[in-house]
DNA sequence: TCCAATATAACAAACGTTTTTCCAACACTC
DNA sequence: GAGTGTTGGAAAAACGTTTGTTATATTGGA
């Protein structure tokens, strides 16, 4: 079945076309200035010969590298939340409608940077292997951050605007007219976190809403967290009347407190997540959350490095990105107490 | 700070250690015929230079492609479950330890084969792209499949033993005494659930242990539907007194309806999954199951393709790997019914 | 002292493209 | 019909390595 001898090149399809190796070459190439004719000639005899350009070779000798590295924080780390899938999923999806190929690499601590086999690279929630970033920087090559953002760096990036996100929920809490607004934060260490925890804090303040001391549960993204939060701040005699969990993981675990306590969002308080986590998607009640855009945010950090790899991007790019507002069913207006326990539909 | 003329070659690195470009190439290469000396000044050189050999004119060269695939079903399918990430985690590793690219693809639905830069393929989970591996293998790529295997392509696979698995699961029950057994089973129009069901009847056959029709729920892996095979089981007037679930999601699903009913695992029943799924980590009960050694595997099958790509392995190498019994908590030995609501301990 | 044998190293020819340079052919314009 | 553009194609020079072949030291034995 398989021919054995040497692969086709572009001499077997030049031969074959009845025409030359340049022709050939700027087919492939699309480069406008050959006669339609020699086109479909030249079209023809690459089908008919199943012939494939040699990457290796088309890389020597145009300099021109048409894949992209996109490297991850490994186990344990981020790896196995649904960040690393979404990431993932518009990396790849980026690279196919650019025609790009995606090398892949996991990061275990600090490994080396890898050979120049890449035009460029993406870099997921890079959170210690900033070395590597710039490692790849000094080599050259260009670089594009995502989900997360270095301060000090001199680099591209697409972030999460968490700062917003956490004002986000404030601003809709308010609007459905809650004034005692309690937030289970995330690791303050992490930006993410610390930044929900600003923009939420922020704006309570402007508009003179309180946030005791005791409405700041610090968590840290664990469920165990949470639980401790709920516990807390189900024991104030000031109860909050709505909270807003930094991760949707650990709002549904305030969910899982509430009704072991005979309680239920969003009847009795009013909860909202972060994350828009495809895994809560089966929750006893569907979450109100902040979507994080990763898939997309991934799918254009591509498209930036491509255009960078092609020149065509000189500035330093860095983009904030939105979260979106998800209305579900664990958030309702607030209702003043009626002293009875019956509930308003 | 970056010097913007011609990037270092390996001229530059035989000048600076005045030897030849052959010299320098060989120290690279670790060819054994060179003198101490020389490696050390071409060492040194390179060092001090940070020159890196460029990829593709080595390919080029070479004929070797330091490079393989790997092929992923993308969404909808199994890419957000811990197969996934286990698999690619795995693939990451063997290509790490191995010095290999690994370049990544998602394949959406029925893509063309990617262009030749790679030396070899890994296929995850195959299922309908097997058009896909036909183009490779047409093409001349060696390819391995993991967790998976086709009955009727002519290539190499690592495959977890699902036959096994569910004689594994039947023996270890009977082994603690249970002779009132039923299975919720996977999707038995995937080889894996339709295995490990056949594996599981036919052990029981052989020790002649009865397994009753409606001790037979065909599920297909979700939550739903283990919750349908419970309510079905708990009706029965011979209630079984041990389950198991083709997987670790549907026994987790199972534990729950069981404590909606009052009932717990293993008091009242014995629950064995499969999978060994790191989510159902923080189960109420923790799980007794079927560990599938996915990374290992995952890594096995890259050390594989390695072989086959340098011609070490010639022969087709088919290989099933036995799942391994983790046994947890939520199982114990049959207790004959003592008329009281007592348990033993 | 000379020769054979054995380590090392150098030369030069691939590897399969892209790309620059140059030339031919053709169509205009005056 | 000569001059001037314009278009399309051919030849050949890179691109940065590897590698088969050939040359040069170096060593040991006679």
């Amino acid at each position: 079945m398989r021919n054995s001898s040497k692969p086709v090149g572009i001499e077997d399809v030049a031969r074959r076309a009845h025409v030359s190796i340049t022709t050939v070459s700027r087919v492939i190439n699309h480069v406008p200035t050959v006669h339609p004719k020699n086109i479909e000639r030249v079209e023809e005899a690459i089908a008919a010969l199943h012939y494939k350009p040699n990457v290796s070779a088309q890389r020597l000798a145009s300099g021109v590298t048409k894949a992209i590295g996109l490297v991850m924080p490994g186990y344990p780390g981020i790896f196995y939340s649904f960040y690393a899938v979404e990431l993932m999923r518009g990396v790849g999806h980026g690279c196919e409608s650019l025609q790009l190929d995606m090398v892949f690499h996991i990061t275990n601590g600090s490994n080396p940077l890898k050979s120049n086999s890449v035009g460029g690279i993406v870099f997921a929630d890079v959170i210690e292997n900033r070395n590597q970033v710039d490692a790849a920087l000094e080599a050259g090559l260009p670089c594009v951050i995502v989900n997360n953002h270095l301060k000090d760096v001199e680099t591209h990036y697409i972030a999460l605007d968490n700062l917003l996100g956490g004002r986000m929920a404030a601003e809709y809490l308010t609007g459905l007219r809650h004034r005692r607004i309690a937030t289970i934060t995330g690791n303050v260490k992490t930006q993410a976190g610390a930044e929900r925890l600003e923009g939420f804090a922020k704006y309570l303040k402007s508009k003179n809403i309180p946030l005791p001391e005791q409405y700041i549960y610090p968590g840290d993204y664990s469920r165990q967290s949470a639980r401790r939060a709920m516990e807390q701040f189900l024991k104030l005699p000031e109860r909050p009347t709505a909270i807003f969990a930094a991760s949707d993981d650990m709002a549904l675990e305030a969910l899982a407190v509430l009704a072991e306590n005979g309680l239920k969002a969003p009847r009795d308080i009013s909860l909202i997540g972060f994350d828009d986590n495809p895994a809560c998607l089966n929750a006893p009640v569907a979450l109100t959350t902040l979507h994080q855009p990763l898939f997309r945010m991934a799918e254009e950090a591509v498209r930036l490095l491509h255009s960078i790899m092609q020149g065509k991007t000189k500035k330093i790019v860095r983009k904030m990105i939105a979260p979106s507002l998800i209305v579900r069913e664990s958030t309702a207006p607030y209702v003043p107490i009626q002293n009875s326990k019956e509930g308003h539909k």
